[in-house]
RNA sequence: GCGGGGAUAAUCAAGUCUGGUCCACGAUGCUGGACUUAGGAUCCAGUGCAUAGCGCCGCGAGGGUUCGAAGCCCUCUCCCCGCACCA
């Protein structure tokens, strides 16, 4: 009897065995190719979501794939578990976060396991395991000893709604990337990593990745390299001299004022007890209450007050007032700029309101003359370079490095790089993460925690709810004694930013049982770079950047000699929904259900109209998202249909990098489809053949050319484009099935489509597997080879030619509403066959009508048929791409269709006879063509 | 504003790099048929127009290159994403 395919029951089965046979856990093993695939390890976050089944079955199957082409496979999983909404939870709930999170973690394990991922298991990394951030702190106090860890009061950007601190990486359009409330500026001491020492080398380094450039022209454009010039002002009557920054140093003779950023230190002091005090003042209080990131919104209004102060123009001397300005940024280049109205259109737009003369130091090549006064706005294009001393008459562009060299000759400046990356801030004012292994002395001052006691752990007694961070709330953390002299000290009560976790972990997934070190070197060269990363295009920035970053301080610490982290990077697409939205309101319509499960959404599903203008609603695809509430939960796919199914729609519905469009009718449909496979593989032939039949040579091409695709395919990770193949080639061995097929080859099929689907469907292939006599499991069987020569473009050809006659057949069938019951193949007559490889030949070389006409008709073989031949030169110029000669003769032709006319009364269900057009007697023979034969039905 | 990616039949979506069996893969939906008491089950077929097949139309709009364009080039329209006073 047929086994019924019984997913629930194979599933569960099968990921027992793999377990109990430890088939995915892996050693290092230098005689084998290693492959290292990962998933950027998820926030527990509670349940898993469609995301993340997408996310781990892409991954899932490539690793299975790789696995089965020999590769020793490295694949692990675990969790990037410190962060705020478990702290977040312990604040509402009283929940303690490690509780809350630990839950999370086991639910969310359930989960994959239940899907079925072949992780090695053993390797699982938990960031919020003291065995695990206690390396961060070491890592924390390596830095801190090469001075890449420092601690500096600057303004930063505050949270209100996370209580802490972020990174600039972590403001999105000025909001919170996680929270999105608004953040705010604030001065504050806090701990920063200087991730802009390795500026340049990150930007390098992005060459040799085999990323979407999408994201390293993200990264790039983070980063920001900018080649410039810097240029010393001193300020007159004092000691100080303002290093500036600019791309456009050839405008400096131009330079007829200052502008610094209104934070910066030096205005306060400058004014201080001077007539302009009062008005800086309250300039600063305005910028300081204006909202960060709408001060920067180019329509903001350029203000500025004067500070009283001089700069002396280092070449020509010249006496400039300097202001405060409302849109000069503090932490780039200098936190000032020199001004030059006359070309620059921000400066311009400043001078003309605080009355600032305009000078004129670059006219246009044209000859026009500018004049300051009558300019309606700056001249920001290249030009010749006037009033500008010696340099006066130069091209602008190579004015710039005169200019720049002359500085460098005088000591006043010189040619400059300048990044607007800025260093990594760290600290956090939160509870749940790794502590900062910082001692604060009252004699000593900064003091780190000695190597010997970490780990710095989180104490048990923090309060939550209170005002600030709770670690303040907890004495026996607060108060330590100092490590050099005993004394009386307090510890930092900062913890790391969690990016901080993320950016190692694939390092210590290589070498998870390490103690004396993060990991161990030999790990570490063995198994990494990361062969295939892949994740969400969220972390293009923030995580991507920083794991770059951490991989080069430690080679630099010597932890190991790799430059790069991931070699390879996959971002996966959304997935989509349609979902009710409203035209007339011009927006989506979120679903909603109240406590008993009442409808409370913003549409009438029955009526199919809005709730709000009543008018009927359409579908649009929309991003899955909880405030629609158009989510879909794995669990319920995995229930309803099995874990094979859930998987084989994420890989079925789109290519990896693609949108993918959630459906019901596709999941359900999908499941048939598997279904069907199932019946395919699992049935019965009752009766097979002994001789060979010209069927089998189809079937042996379509197999070996499936095999090949399917494999080219899985290499690019374009797997709905092998999953599109197999389908396919299923549907042609159930034709094959149907015919009494050949036993051998018939089997070989088989379990070639079993192996193809295996990285997809692994329980539904180990099963079928095992029916099909294999006591090894298939997660380890080796993958097909195809032999190529069983599919030249030659054999691709004829069978081509064979498909287009039975399109041809059924075309002319389906006009007759199928009333004819034989089918007369004429083939096309060999001086055709000739004339056509010969003429193609010609044509191809660009030879015109005329001259084609001419060849033709002096070939003696050829001059009868000259009204055909002329017909056959038209068709043939118009476009030659649509002719090919399949065949070497017309006598292969007709061998070819005449072995394979049985093939066509099977598929048919008519009777064929094949002719020579030279023996055939009907009307319609001398429409015949190469590969294109005359057809009549009766 | 700058940078990047798109627009393909009722819908989702492949093909675009490397122009030529593309009368555009695959799936959904729809239509018809078979099986049926019935089916939202299963299977088969069809799904631009024309037609005893070889033709025509067609890949956002318009133009161009070519023997030949969904693909290459130019112009335009619209959509998405990232950055955004960076001196």
């Amino acid at each position: 009897m047929q086994p019924v395919y019984e997913p629930q029951k194979i599933e569960v089965k099968w990921q027992k065995r793999w377990t109990d046979s430890k088939v995915f856990e892996v050693e290092k093993d230098p005689s084998k190719p290693k492959f290292y695939v990962l998933e950027m390890y998820p926030y527990p976050s509670g349940k898993l979501h469609l995301g993340h089944l997408r996310n781990y079955t892409i991954g899932d199957t490539f690793a299975r794939y790789k696995r089965m082409k020999g590769f020793n496979v490295l694949y692990p999983m675990g969790y990037d578990s410190f962060g705020l909404p478990a702290e977040i939870a312990a604040i509402k709930k009283g929940t303690p976060p490690e509780v809350t999170t630990r839950a999370n973690i086991a639910s969310i394990k359930a989960d994959q396991k239940r899907i079925g991922f072949s992780y090695d298991w053993r390797r699982e990394v938990s960031s919020i395991e003291e065995k695990y951030y206690k390396w961060n702190q070491w890592m924390f106090l390596k830095m801190y000893e090469r001075g890449l860890a420092y601690r500096k009061e600057s303004l930063v950007n505050w949270c209100p709604g996370c209580n802490s601190v972020l990174a600039n990486e972590q403001v999105i359009n000025g909001k919170c990337w996680r929270c999105k409330t608004d953040v705010e500026p604030k001065f504050l001491s806090q701990w920063f990593f200087k991730i802009r020492e390795y500026a340049d080398e990150l930007l390098s380094g992005l060459d040799s990745l085999n990323w979407p450039e999408k994201v390293k022209i993200m990264q790039r454009n983070w980063i920001g390299r900018s080649e410039g010039t810097t240029v010393d002002f001193q300020v007159e009557g004092t000691d100080q001299t303002l290093s500036i920054f600019t791309t456009r140093v050839d405008t400096i003779f131009g330079v007829t004022f200052m502008t610094m950023a209104a934070e910066h230190p030096w205005c306060k002091d400058w004014v201080k007890g001077t007539e302009y005090e009062e008005e800086y003042n309250e300039f600063y209080q305005e910028v300081l209450k204006q909202d960060r990131y709408e001060r920067m919104s180019e329509e903001t209004e350029k203000k500025g007050v004067f500070l009283g102060k001089y700069a002396i123009n280092p070449l020509n001397g010249d006496k400039i007032p300097i202001y405060a300005g409302n849109f000069v940024i503090y932490d780039y280049g200098a936190g000032a700029v020199m001004a030059v109205p006359a070309h620059d259109q921000r400066d311009f737009e400043f001078a003309k309101k605080y009355n600032i003369p305009i000078k004129v130091v670059i006219q246009p090549f044209d000859g026009f003359k500018l004049n300051g006064e009558k300019m309606s706005r700056a001249f920001v294009e290249d030009g010749i370079l006037d009033n500008s001393g010696e340099f006066s008459g130069m091209e602008n562009r190579s004015a710039i490095k005169a200019i720049a060299a002359k500085l460098q000759e005088i000591k006043k400046g010189g040619p400059t790089v300048n990044y607007k990356i800025r260093d990594w801030l760290i600290s956090r004012q939160r509870y749940w993460g790794t502590p900062i292994p910082i001692i604060y002395c009252e004699k000593c001052g900064i003091v780190p925690v000695p190597y010997t006691e970490l780990p710095v752990k989180l104490p048990n007694d923090a309060v939550f709810g209170k005002s600030g961070n709770p670690l303040e709330h907890s004495p026996t953390f607060m108060n330590v004694s100092c490590p050099k002299c005993g004394g009386k000290a307090r510890r930092e009560t900062d913890t790391m930013d969690t990016f901080v976790d993320s950016s190692w972990y694939f390092f210590r997934y290589t070498s998870p049982f390490s103690e004396d070190v993060p990991y161990e070197k030999d790990d570490v060269e063995y198994w990494a770079p990361v062969d295939q990363y892949i994740g969400g295009i969220e972390h293009a920035i923030l995580h991507l950047l920083y794991a770059r970053f951490f991989t080069k301080v430690s080679r630099d610490l010597g932890l190991h000699s790799i430059d790069e982290p991931f070699k390879a990077l996959l971002t996966q697409g959304m997935i989509n929904k349609a979902h009710p939205y409203c035209e007339y309101c011009d927006k989506f319509l979120p679903a909603a259900f109240d406590k008993d499960g009442k409808w409370e959404g913003d549409y009438d599903p029955e009526t199919q109209t809005c709730n709000t203008c009543g008018k009927k609603y359409i579908l649009k695809s929309a991003k899955m998202s909880k405030s629609l509430g158009n989510t879909v939960s794995p669990k319920g796919i995995i229930e309803e249909f099995g874990a094979d199914t859930a998987r084989f729609f994420m890989m079925h519905g789109a290519n990896p990098e693609k949108e993918l469009e959630w459906s019901d009718a596709n999941c359900s449909s999908d499941h048939k489809i598997l279904t069907r496979i199932w019946q395919l593989l699992t049935q019965s032939v009752n009766e097979f053949r002994e001789i060979p039949d010209v069927y089998d040579e189809f079937i042996r091409f379509r197999l070996n050319r499936m095999v090949k695709i399917v494999t080219e395919n899985y290499e690019q990770m374009l797997i709905r484009d092998a999953l599109n193949e197999i389908i396919s080639f299923a549907e042609i061995l159930r034709s094959y099935a149907a015919i009494h097929p050949l036993k051998s080859l018939y089997e070989e099929a088989k379990e070639k489509l079993i192996l193809m689907l295996a990285p997809i469907v692994p329980h539904m292939c180990e099963e079928l597997w095992q029916i099909h006599g294999h006591s090894e499991m298939i997660a380890l069987a080796s993958w097909p080879k195809y032999d190529s020569e069983l599919i030249s473009p030659e054999i691709e050809k004829h069978w081509l030619c064979y498909d287009n006659v039975v399109e041809d057949i059924k075309n002319i069938q389906k006009i007759l509403k199928n009333t004819a019951k034989e089918v007369k193949i004429i083939i096309a007559a060999d001086w055709k066959n000739e004339f056509m490889q010969k003429m193609l030949k010609e044509v191809l070389d660009g030879k015109n009508f005329g001259v084609l006409m001419k060849i033709a008709m002096s070939n003696a073989d050829w001059k009868p048929y000259g009204k055909m031949v002329k017909g056959f030169i038209q068709k043939l110029s118009r476009n030659p791409g649509k002719y090919s000669v399949p065949f070497k003769s017309q006598i292969d032709e007709y061998n070819f269709l005449k072995e394979n006319s049985i093939l066509l009364e099977r598929e048919l269900g008519m009777k064929i006879q094949v002719f020579q057009e030279e023996k055939a007697e009907d009307k319609k023979k001398s429409q015949a063509l190469p590969g294109k034969p005359a057809i009549i039905l009766q």
